[in-house]
RNA sequence: GGACGCAUAGCUCAGUUGGUUAGAGCACUACCUUGACAUGGUAGGGGUCACAGGUUCGAGUCCUGUUGUGUCCACCA
């Protein structure tokens, strides 16, 4: 399982890697819960993906982040459970069906509903493991022995219960009412599944005449077809161009039929002729002015969209057909007006991808009232749940408050079956709108129930409706842990402590859960939702199928692995939960910022091969913990670095910075780590002195360990084979459930991080100096470093080796300043208050000297002056903080230090 | 129509409660194959923080307005 630091190659290789620790971590159940450990709970419930589905970017983003915060919570030492499972995505899954069987010329119901319920199951056991295996290769840490389905036994056992609760306590019911109509589905849909699309239509404006013979009102629609079940003209009550009409009545144009002109506030005088044509079974509000005026309810259409024997001519021919076909009949009946370009927006069926059409029937719902009451009491008395960030608690709220009843009934077969029996001995062996019901846990309660209401003769026929997905959704985060059975899984881990999802699923899921939950748990199912953005193509825009311009996650860890892939998302994360775009070419299947990562992953392989190389095959726990008494400086420096990190990494975890924390880790393991640490040790590691070898062994050892442990919710498995390697452990012990580090406060010592501030900026000095003077790289040279302050030649004197090796310097000289005889040979720079001197080897450009010289001194002079400005202002020295005016004071002083060493310079020059 | 975002370097984006000289990655320039790493190193160039007012000793940050842009919700036939 380890590899021996010799063989380790100079590149990392994910591919192998990451499959050997997913199959490890799943082998030796490590991400396995037990509800009976100590430890305070932490538990996340996969938002299911469709059965049938197969990964996308959005999941890719969605359990990245949960892994990430999953594996902190674990490693902190919560009792930590995340839940997998899928969904059965009933009007996805009927969709595809039904294209399978349009391609044999068949039907659903030529096939009948066992049959086609067989090839269901099939589908579902055949692609379950694409979505499945996609997961395992994102590298989740979820719990497999806990896997869920939501159509498993467990689950539809929940669903029924809920069901039937509802059902008795008289929130749901069955009804006749206008709802979304999905022509392509034969459904009825949601109104969350509907959207709305902006299209350019037409106005078509018509005249009905006056049954007297009178006149004409003039009326226009965006659907004219329509007006063959128009039942009424409305006008407002107030327009006194239609007083004299209001109780009058018109003759429907080819139906010829009579109709009255009534009066109704919700008709908007100001607009087009001040009339509207009523059509109540086929027009939301037309409906609410049916109900109020006990108007006729005329339904024109067929479940295929087709029109019906109640359209006349017009039967059986497709709605957009006899669209243009009424048109053309009124325009040769002379009842046409006119026909005006318009923009307008027409409820598109989300799934369906077709217009769906507002129609009245027979369906299952849910009185939702009861239900958001008490989710919204848990909102406003309790602030549960959390969202974050927090802007989205009031998107959440004021869709609970405008809430409508939810149409649960679907007219598919694919889902769960709806648990109510019908007696149609009762109604001649047919459901009918009428035929009396039992709604029961079991066939045989049902039965029982029946015969005792209907007699023992009673012949029952189940509801052949499904439900709406979402209404499994809606029991997820308990039915999951076995509800309606107290279970020690529901007993320990609910309610669950965080939900991970985008924001478009707030209402369709998130919303749901909370409406079930309250009603049935009496709690909300989560403490906090953590609602991230969207992944963006490379232009910015949202990916979607339509446009087909996905970016495919397998894709890129084919190309960059996986913690190469999760790292970027999850650095892209900024506080607000904005969306965040990925850099992508999709000729070349390659993307500039999963490759920034990827150097990242290759960045610590390769920092970890050079400790690695130098521990002299000794573990760090044979090392030992850092002697305290043998430490340098550099090494008390970057364990400052490191406890200091540590803590803001716990920081950013606990206010869901994981973005911040991923990029500190970023910084302080390239940064601090390997450009100046490494470098630091490199001379001592070779040295003679074995005491500072082996603290700069041991400290090496220490921090590689840390950052591998900080780095391993961020990425897995890199960090993972490091570690077994690093530590030589055992086929049994694991990263993934190791103690996340604690920062050490008394390590953080912050005035030794700003000495060594100083003597980096002083290497960079030099650094820039011997650039400037084209100094190559392989030459060593001469250095003075002067300084009136005391403590800096001191912090300087104590780093002198320090500045040799990291500067390329032979001949370090520190002091006071003074006047130096050959100082006409040299470049100079500043940093702090200590001026660095390059004595020159050859011929440089004075005249690109001077101008370096003069662009520095006019960036200070600017500074000075800047400063100089404020302190001079009264108000600033009166009503700043001290500490403000005193930092002030301290940097113009340092600024003046240096103008002033600049300009000696320049003169000299 | 209502609500919520966003506008900072060539590009993609950070910038916590207002406080020294506004940062990162990528891209760019020069040099460097040095015994961890060229998927690398060193140094460097690049920004009047969309615009206009206001609050404040002090505004990228707070307030008001404007412009541009995106998303969600609702919708008048």
């Amino acid at each position: 399982m380890t590899a021996t630091t010799p063989t380790l190659s100079t590149q990392y290789d994910p591919k192998t890697t990451e499959a050997k620790w997913q199959q490890a971590w799943e082998e030796k159940e490590v991400f396995k819960a037990d509800p009976s450990r100590e430890g305070d709970p932490y538990c996340i419930v996969i938002p299911p993906p469709n059965v049938t589905g197969s990964l996308h970017m959005g999941h890719a983003f969605d359990n990245a982040l949960m892994d990430v915060l999953v594996r902190y919570h674990r490693m902190k030492g919560r009792n930590t459970l995340w839940l997998p499972g899928t969904d059965h995505a009933s009007i996805a899954v009927s969709a595809i069906l039904d294209r399978e069987l349009r391609q044999q010329k068949k039907t659903r119901f030529e096939v009948g509903r066992e049959a086609y319920l067989k090839r269901a199951w099939e589908w579902k056991e055949a692609s379950k493991g694409t979505i499945v295996g996609q997961l395992r290769r994102l590298g989740v840490s979820v719990d497999w022995s806990r896997e869920r389905f939501t159509m498993d036994e467990g689950l539809s056992r929940a669903v029924v219960e809920a069901f039937s609760r509802l059902y008795e306590e008289g929130l749901i019911y069955r009804g006749q009412y206008l709802v979304n109509w999905c022509p392509a589905s034969q459904s009825a849909v949601s109104d969350l599944e509907v959207e709305n699309k902006d299209v350019a239509g037409h106005l078509w404006h018509f005249r009905y005449p006056l049954t007297d013979g009178s006149g004409f009102v003039e009326v226009a629609t965006t659907r004219p077809e329509t007006m063959l079940g128009d039942t009424a003209v409305a006008v407002n009550p107030e327009d006194d161009r239609y007083q004299h009409l209001i109780g009058k009545t018109l003759t429907l144009p080819i139906m010829n039929r009579e109709i009255p002109i009534i009066a109704d506030e919700y008709v908007d005088a100001s607009f087009g002729t001040g009339c509207v044509k009523v059509t109540p079974a086929h027009d939301p509000n037309d409906f609410e002015m049916g109900k109020r005026h006990n108007l006729p309810f005329i339904n024109i259409l067929n479940k295929d969209g087709s029109l019906n024997e109640n359209a006349g001519e017009f039967q059986g021919q497709d709605r957009f057909v006899a669209r243009k076909n009424v048109v053309a009949r009124l325009e040769a009946d002379g009842f046409l007006v006119r026909t005006e370009d318009y923009k307008h927006s027409v409820p598109y069926s989300d799934r369906g991808k077709v217009p769906i059409e507002p129609l009245l029937s027979t369906q299952w719902f849910v009185k939702i009232k009861p239900l958001a009451d008490r989710t919204l009491e848990f909102l406003d008395q309790k602030g549960e749940p959390v969202f974050v960030p927090d802007r989205w608690t009031k998107v959440y709220r004021d869709w609970l408050v405008n809430l409508r009843d939810w149409c649960i009934s679907r007219q598919l077969w694919w889902g769960h079956q709806i648990p109510a029996w019908y007696a149609v001995s009762e109604t001649g062996g047919q459901i009918t709108d009428d035929t009396p019901f039992v709604v029961a846990r079991s066939e045989a309660a049902a039965l029982e129930q029946a015969k005792a209401k209907f007699g023992e003769g009673v012949q029952l026929e189940r509801d052949p409706d499904v439900l709406d997905t979402w209404f499994s959704s809606g029991l997820w985060p308990f039915s999951t842990m076995g509800w309606p059975d107290q279970t020690a899984d529901l007993e320990r881990y609910y309610p669950t402590t965080t939900l991970v999802t985008g924001f478009d699923i707030i209402f369709f899921w998130v919303a749901r859960m909370t409406l079930m939950a309250g009603h049935f748990t009496g709690k909300m199912p989560f403490k906090y939702v953590y609602i991230h953005g969207l992944v963006l193509d490379e232009n910015g825009e949202k990916m979607s199928k339509s446009k087909n311009n996905g970016i495919d996650p397998l894709l890129l860890i084919d190309q960059y692995g996986t913690d190469a892939l999760r790292y970027t998302l999850i650095r892209a994360v900024a506080g607000a939960g904005q969306d965040i775009r990925m850099a992508y070419n999709r000729k070349t299947n390659e993307s500039e910022s999963v490759e920034a990562s990827r150097n990242f992953t290759n960045k610590l392989w390769n920092a970890a091969r050079f400790v690695m190389m130098n521990l002299e095959d000794q573990a760090p726990a044979q090392l030992g913990t850092p002697n305290p008494e043998a430490l340098e400086l550099s090494d008390r420096w970057i364990l400052s670095r490191f406890h200091q990190v540590t803590r803001q990494v716990h920081e950013y975890f606990d206010r869901f910075g994981l973005g911040e924390a991923a990029k500190s880790l970023y910084e302080f393991t390239w940064g601090d780590f390997c450009d100046w640490y490494i470098e630091l040790v490199k001379s001592r590691l070779q040295g003679e002195d074995a005491v500072s070898r082996q603290s700069a062994q041991q400290t090496l050892a220490y921090v590689l360990e840390g950052i591998l442990t900080l780095l391993h919710p961020f990425m897995p498995h890199i960090t993972e084979e490091i570690w077994h390697t690093l530590t030589q452990a055992s086929e049994d012990e694991f990263l993934a459930v190791r103690s996340y580090p604690e920062p050490d406060e008394t390590r953080i010592n912050s005035d030794l991080e700003q000495q060594f501030d100083l003597l980096i900026e002083v290497i960079r000095t030099i650094r820039n100096l011997r650039a400037a003077a084209d100094i190559k790289p392989s030459v060593k040279v001469q250095a003075i470093l002067q300084s009136a302050s005391d403590r800096e030649r001191e912090i300087l004197n104590n780093s002198q080796a320090y500045i040799r090796d990291l500067a390329k310097v032979e001949q370090l000289t520190i002091s006071e300043p003074q006047e130096m005889p050959d100082q006409d040979e040299a470049i100079v720079g500043v940093a702090g208050t200590v001026q660095v001197l390059v004595p020159l080897m050859g011929v440089v450009d004075a005249g690109a000297m001077k101008a370096k010289l003069e662009r520095e001194l006019k960036k200070l002079e600017a500074e000075i002056a800047a400063l100089s400005a404020r302190l001079s202002n009264e108000g600033f020295v009166k009503r700043a903080p001290a500490q403000v005016v005193q930092e002030t004071r301290d940097a113009l002083e340092e600024a003046n230090k240096q103008a002033e060493i600049l300009r000696e310079r320049l003169k000299r020059l």
